[in-house]
DNA sequence: GTCTATAGTCCGATAGAC
DNA sequence: GTCTATCGGACTATAGAC
């Protein structure tokens, strides 16, 4: 059933989309065209999909699912809250490396004229952003967690990971950047000592202070 | 000429086309809806802005005069740098508060088929970073700033407001929030305190430590 | 499961009257 | 400066042959 390794023609249309959708938007991607970048008919879509709009909501399934089982896997345990949020961060960068196109549209595509899908994000999203804050808050001092507006670290957190890949083609061009492995390497460390200590927390010595370089 | 209160046509297919690039995406949108929300006809909108491509680049171009001069008032001075961010963040936060739409289509849509756009983008976020940068990052110790990732930082800090505002519908409806005036009651401070001190110095007493309620 | 052909709608842009 | 009418093309979705 199907063991061969080439992607079948779903699995390529699929692929083919994420692709368009993240370059150009939902929107202003047609089907004849994802279509095309397949190698496969107009028709092959709407036969597999049912609707263009269809297939965007698969991709999303797709990408939440994911998270979903990064979250699980990386935030239960009995490991300090910071060791928690630093491996959960690290996995969720890996996770956005080996697909940034399905990460970019699964943030930025946000099409209100279909409210169901919307409703798909607020949900997953939710629930994701629950787990979080049910596995890493408790495990805080108390004089920390009420401290904590939660609304303001929350896209804060997400930014670090989900901006950068949003704008990853202008930040390149902006600043000269290429995003390699070198690029990457102590990122989601780096993100967790920045939420967890801040600007001059991470210039003070905590336990030694190794570098990343 | 012209100092009567309402706008123009030329303002009014602009506000129109904000609105509607925000809510469906650039893409989706169409000259002929845009024409209908305006009030005018579909042959208006090219007279007044030569193309479609041409109404967003004006749109853009707006939005970033608007934050360059946000910026240029806010960051000059001898105040320490931690007042300096925290000025600058409030105005930034209410520049996106006054006209969410604006700022999300300025953000979100990244028309990767018109190069030009995207250059512009890069042009101006790179312009406003190097600012920002360059304003706040020389008074800080020495300590502080040899430990900085600014490639980091960068996406956190703008991830703070800019996600925010990207998500607000996910938000919202995930979260059952408001976003009203007392949501946005001390949101810039909270950012402010969470990226100089991190989650562990929040919670710390560093000056009386007055509650933001 | 894959194709071609096509129906029916909507697109961006422009011509030309006023 | 504003309109209507229209061109040529692209769109999504489906019907029907194989």
């Amino acid at each position: 059933m199907a063991d061969k390794d080439e992607p079948g023609t779903k699995d390529r249309i699929q692929a083919a989309a994420i692709e368009l959708f993240a370059r150009k938007g939902f929107g202003a991607t047609g089907v004849r065209e994802i279509a095309a970048e397949a190698g496969v008919s107009l028709a092959m879509v709407n036969y597999h999909f049912g609707s263009k709009a269809a297939l965007l909501e698969e991709i999303l399934q797709g990408f939440f699912e994911r998270m979903s089982a990064v979250v699980e896997e990386n935030l239960s345990g009995d490991d300090p809250p910071e060791e928690k949020l630093r491996r959960h961060l690290n996995y969720v960068v890996d996770v956005f490396r080996e697909n940034p196109a399905l990460a970019r549209v699964a943030i930025a595509e946000m099409p209100h004229e279909m409210p169901g899908l919307v409703e798909l994000k607020a949900q997953r999203i939710g629930q994701l952003a629950g787990l979080v804050v049910a596995q890493v808050l408790p495990d805080l001092p108390e004089a920390v967690r009420s401290n904590i507006r939660l609304e303001v670290l929350g896209p804060m957190m997400m930014g670090g990971v989900a901006l950068h890949f949003m704008l990853r083609p202008v930040i390149s061009q902006a600043f000269g950047i290429e995003f390699d492995d070198a690029f990457y390497e102590g990122y989601a460390d780096a993100m967790t000592d920045m939420l967890m200590y801040g600007v001059y927390g991470v210039g003070r010595d905590r336990d030694g202070g190794e570098g990343t370089g």
